[in-house]
DNA sequence: TAATTAATAGTGAGCGTTAACTAACAATAG
DNA sequence: CTATTGTTAGTTAACGCTCACTATTAATTA
């Protein structure tokens, strides 16, 4: 195979690692495999990893992108209901264009075999908790809303749009992730609670 | 090891299968493993099943009778808002009691591998998704709500209940499934829809 | 600028280990 | 006596990873 630098070479990799486990799951993904989707020898996978358990840590590095730019995005509007609408539209339109995504987040295994990664992937969760909670606690404050639980509502909202792509991985992803998600939305605003007027 | 008919004999199989599953992930389920939990030689496994995914099976059917349970619980209640209730309570002691079940549900990859295992899982979610819409569209027209998406409302709910099992088991079963279900519906009360008193 | 050197990116062969599963045969319960 | 449940000792295939080695590129020196 033609000469690549690590750089350029470590990214195939990675891309190819996100494919196979996408097509048939993370027990599937082996460096045999990866090295004949990249058109190199196995030794050669070695050359730009330490080990496998490095190939799926520049996965989730990759992943990280994905919070920079949902931050970013954020930043950039004022209205906290409007964030709060960005952050879940913004899942659903990076999921349905990076599918592969979806298979690792919801591998368990990948996780379970090393404590690295384990921890790797509960500060990206945290993270993202961390950032919606802001914008639920904003859009109280904003909304002069006494009653409400900002914990249990982040809670809520994660494990909403957690479902809604566990179903389309489910489904063979028959349906449009950005259009179910713009009815999820819908539907949130329904139930936040209702303004409470100011005397 | 002294003889046991098949039946006694593969409900130890699917038993510690589970546990392993539990401590280790699905990945670490091996029949070597298997056989030497169980303390029988791997060639006996072989006797009491047909294959590896026969096992996995095993363990499905054994997590139906979760289904047949909440289902005739449900059917003692005849407030549908204390059936609700039921329903949420329900998973949350019965996961807590039932700890290694939590890690199946969450093995993706178990899915991946079977067809017949994907199908099975998907029937199991798709009547609990049937039993808890019922509950709603009854909780919504006795209390005369006009406007509420009931499906919607069963996806919330379920994602919800997900996502709590989900960080109990990556905080290593840290809290109280219980009380902290008890939380939760607290909160699910909060965002359901007022009623709209009758004329 | 051309030749030499050092670093990097590639190779095939094969290591030790483990996987799911099977064949042949032995013990035992009804 | 016969069904069934168990055993030991294998099978083939795949796993992650390493070795000794070669080809290509980039840097350095004549």
């Amino acid at each position: 195979m033609a000469r690549l630098n690590t750089v350029e070479r470590q990214k195939h990799i990675v891309e190819q690692a996100i494919k196979i486990i996408n097509a048939n799951g993370y027990s599937s993904l082996s460096i045999r495999e990866l090295a004949h989707k990249v058109r190199i020898s196995e030794a050669a996978i070695y050359r730009h990893f330490l080990n496998k358990e490095d190939i799926i840590l520049g996965i989730l590095t990759l992943f990280c992108g994905f919070d920079k730019q949902l931050n970013q995005e954020i930043a950039l509007l004022h209205n906290p209901l409007e964030k709060l609408k960005h952050f879940m539209l913004f899942h659903f339109t990076y999921l349905e264009k990076h599918v592969a995504m979806t298979s690792v987040i919801f591998s368990e295994d990948i996780f379970n075999q090393s404590e690295i990664l384990k921890k790797k992937m509960q500060s990206i969760i945290k993270n993202r908790k961390k950032a919606l909670f802001d914008i639920v606690s904003a859009i109280k404050s904003e909304n002069c809303i006494s009653e409400m639980d900002v914990e249990e509502f982040v809670v809520i909202i994660l494990g909403y749009i957690r479902l809604i792509v566990l179903e389309w991985r489910l489904s063979n992803y028959a349906f449009s992730l950005k259009a179910r998600g713009n009815k999820a939305i819908k539907f949130v605003k329904t139930i936040l609670p209702k303004k409470i007027k100011s005397i």
